[in-house]
DNA sequence: AGATATTCCTGGAGGC
DNA sequence: TGCCTCCAGGAATATC
């Protein structure tokens, strides 16, 4: 399932794709995913020059001359395709450029989405402008702020986009375990010295995560096609049952709904 | 306002 | 082998 990190290596592995070419076709095969797609995407699209590519929390950016950016979320199982060699089920959109290269959004579970929002708007896009900070810069400090006074458990704040825009379940579960902390304390009881030791892991993982090219559980390819394989290093994630490194045994419990792994020994 | 539950969707896993 | 049920998950929405 993409996460931040599998978001950026999708960006940059489109953007050697993308990146300063003109959009010559673009095919709708489905009118939703998650939601319907704007009215007129493929019309606005096409023709236009794509002039970079970005990404805001797990939101891939793409901008165009005509000052639209197409704004896509890859849910829990989209993945986009590049230079297929042929169209298969569930590539719901295929964008060609000037110069025959092709990219197909292909998303099964279709929890992701995909609008075009005028670029200079963005910023107060209702999805984009509820985020909190991006989880690759956070600071102890910004942690405190964003926390205090909450009862929630740490695990379900930190999953809320509004208090840090990017975490998934996978990393936030990986976070807690590199900063020792148990899932389940309340958000605002945790020290200031514990928030830096968290703020850095948060960093450290999607920092690790983004150099490996993106994790891989079941269904998330890079653009190119090649399988990402950070996975391999997740220390309690998917890991119940298995040993932990201080001695303790990985626990999963569910909160709000949503597995959480962890090691009640060195988590505390 | 904060916390929790529900909803969308499909493929894969596991049970019988 | 085949059919069934269950589960995974992000984020919007609803409900307490």
């Amino acid at each position: 399932m993409p996460e931040l990190p599998e978001v950026e290596t999708t960006v940059r592995g489109l953007a050697r794709v993308l990146d300063g070419q003109r959009i010559a076709r673009v095919e709708l095969r489905r009118a939703d995913l998650r939601r319907a797609m704007p009215e007129g995407l493929g019309q606005r699209l096409t023709g236009a020059r794509i002039t970079g590519l970005r990404r805001r929390a797990k939101y891939g950016l793409i901008d165009t001359d005509r000052g639209d950016t197409l704004v896509f979320h890859l849910g829990m199982s989209g993945r986009w395709r590049v230079d297929p060699s042929e169209i298969e089920k569930h590539d719901h959109v295929v964008i060609e450029t000037d110069d025959g290269r092709r990219v197909a959004l292909n998303d099964p579970r279709r929890f992701g989405s995909l609008d075009l929002v005028r670029t200079d708007r963005l910023v107060d896009w209702p999805a984009i402008a509820a985020l909190g900070p991006e989880p690759l810069e956070i600071e102890a400090g910004e942690l405190r702020q964003r926390l205090a006074g909450r009862n929630a458990p740490i695990k379900a704040l930190l999953l809320d986009q509004r208090v840090v825009a990017g975490l998934g379940n996978i990393y936030v579960c990986e976070a807690l375990h590199r900063s020792g902390i148990h899932p389940g304390r309340a958000g605002g009881s945790i020290s200031l010295k514990r928030l830096e030791r968290l703020a850095t892991a948060i960093r450290d993982v999607l920092a690790e995560a983004i150099a490996a090219g993106g994790s891989t559980l079941r269904d998330f390819a890079s653009p190119d096609g090649e399988l990402g394989y950070f996975s391999k290093t997740f220390a309690v994630y998917g890991r119940e049952g298995a040993a932990c490194a201080c001695g303790g045994r990985v626990k999963r419990i569910v909160q709000g709904g949503r597995s959480t792994f962890f090691c009640p020994r060195c988590q505390r």
